[in-house]
DNA sequence: TACATTTTGGACTGTTTTTGTCCAAATATA
DNA sequence: TATATTTGGACAAAAACAGTCCAAAATGTA
């Protein structure tokens, strides 16, 4: 149960790379990325692509990591995230079905 | 399966009151009430929690469907929104279980 | 220890998003 | 028709975001 930060740590260490190649890869300054990697900032979308590719990594399972971080992120402080989350996935599932339907 | 705004426009209008008397117990313009009920802006925190005083609604209630409007509006042009919505709800029972333990 | 490398923190900047005002056009109602 | 209400869009201020840059702190190594 990693953070994406915490994930993109993992792959870039279990290669010894330096945040500073990396984050010349992504195009950014390495200190963004330490600070994505610790959860201080985010990525974005085009970062999380361009690192599944450079670690041979599952595009969609990070993605779907990325993106359920966001999540949290909206709901951190809110004592209703676990009951909000539940009523948001019913609602995403009947607006499938209604898209679905026609 | 109300979205936020249509359930406080259904409020409004069971009482017959215009946007603009609404909007000003709210303190915003008449213009923002309608796109918040119409899903064209989002409505504040402060404002759902006003609106159900003004509306001897459930104040709970209203913050659950408002957050997760909120949580679906992160993800809407998400294909994958369906099972991050799934990943978000696990990694935050284990969050709340980890802060539980101590 | 000393030196080099890596990582982190913070000040700063430009851009985008959010949140609101104001007013006129469109719509609905008496 | 006149009056109310609702909607749309231009605009502005404020907040959030995404990045640069550099120095301090931490880590690794000779």
């Amino acid at each position: 149960m990693l953070s994406i930060g915490e994930q993109i740590r993992r792959f870039r260490e279990s290669q010894g790379l330096p945040l500073r190649s990396v984050a010349s890869e992504l195009d950014i300054d390495q200190s963004v990325l330490s600070k994505i990697e610790r959860g201080e900032r985010r990525a974005s979308k085009k970062h999380i692509i361009q690192i599944a590719k450079m670690f041979c990594a599952d595009e969609k399972e990070l993605l779907i990591n990325y993106l359920s971080d966001r999540v949290l992120y909206e709901l951190k402080d809110e004592s209703l995230a676990e009951e909000a989350l539940k009523v948001a996935e019913r609602k995403i599932k009947y607006m499938i079905k209604k898209q679905n339907e026609k």
